[in-house]
DNA sequence: TCCATAACTTGACAGTGTCAAGTTCTAGTC
DNA sequence: GACTAGAACTTGACACTGTCAAGTTATGGA
């Protein structure tokens, strides 16, 4: 089977393989043909398959996206505690730098992808549900300052922490420090 | 003067140039040649003045992290409301995109560059300054949550805001969202 | 006036994404 | 079981990229 033609899933070994190569050398040095030959097949194969590098990119985001969800969903059907999304939220950017990166990079992807649309709603949708029980306010104003507060505290919080402006302390443990930081936030 | 060598300052056109570029089509798709072309010069020319395309860059984010706290230590003097420097935080990113994109993504630059640590320094120096005067708690812990708290929130609310995830609402005023934002933040 | 050196150019190289055209396989029909 | 349409992949080419080595031109000080 593992003749030169017809691979399997190569679709499959590609996302893997650029989530592999955005690993080790982040989405600005990703080549694709570097992820080709990871993978094994001529430079011109993913072309195949994704388009161009942004399809593939939007793959890779549209699989972030969905893991995404299942994470956050598990944690929310089981505590039923927001800060334990939020916390989630954190463990899964620092887990999943590479398909984090991208899903929040809308440069690198093809935004009107309807799979990609799905996904990232999807995401959006957990996020607004934890965050409903607890918004009394706001839709005065179109939005929910309770959950605008809690997203922007937890995605600066894990954007930080990727980017490397974290202290040793800080980074040591992560989910402490977040746990830490969201008992600063009040909704009254 | 304006012959074909010696621009005069070279070095200054390439940085706006870049900065424009930038602006216009974001990091990822930044050419060296097209900044030089830009700039009307060689498209070696860069390289002679920074390097290579990554000592562009750290110019950029050194001269980012400058105004960056030039823009946060004004406000505090004039206000002297922490709160107050979170929403110049997050001007500062809706105003300059271009600078705030190079200056938070490590990988575009060299890290070590003494220009670049300096004024880094100077940046993080205004918000511990500002962050001291709320924060009583967290020295067993190595950090200050407090100011962790309000670095993430202002951090994160400047990225989704520069990366599309929010409501036309919130975009609307993003200054009066910050600051509805910003109320839920406690330090007791 | 001279000349060391800074400022920039020219030309080349390997690597990149993308496109058009070719090849090889698979699956379904007769 | 042979035939064929189309999917899966390759090959080769193109213009563009960053970087380097070598050349050219200007400047400022002795």
């Amino acid at each position: 089977m593992n003749t030169a033609y017809h691979h399997g899933d190569l679709r499959r070994a590609l996302i893997d393989a650029a989530v592999e190569a955005i690993g080790e050398t982040g989405t600005g040095a990703l080549s694709l043909r570097a992820v080709a030959k990871r993978a094994g097949v001529s430079h011109a194969a993913p072309a195949h398959h994704f388009g161009d590098k942004a399809g593939l990119l939007t793959a890779v985001a549209a699989e972030g996206f969905d893991r995404f969800a299942d994470a956050l969903e598990g944690v929310w059907e089981a505590t039923g505690d927001f800060a334990e999304v939020g916390v989630a939220y954190v463990r899964f950017a620092i887990d999943n730098r590479a398909h984090f990166e991208v899903m929040f990079r809308p440069e690198l992807t093809h935004q009107d992808d309807p799979e990609l649309r799905r996904a990232a709603a999807r995401s959006g949708a957990v996020l607004d549900r934890g965050a409903d029980r607890t918004d009394t306010e706001g839709d005065a104003l179109g939005y929910r300052p309770a959950a605008l507060a809690a997203w922007s505290l937890v995605h600066g919080f894990a954007e930080l922490a990727i980017a490397g402006n974290f202290s040793p302390e800080v980074m040591a443990d992560p989910e402490a420090a977040l746990r830490e930081i969201a008992r600063k936030l009040r909704f009254d």
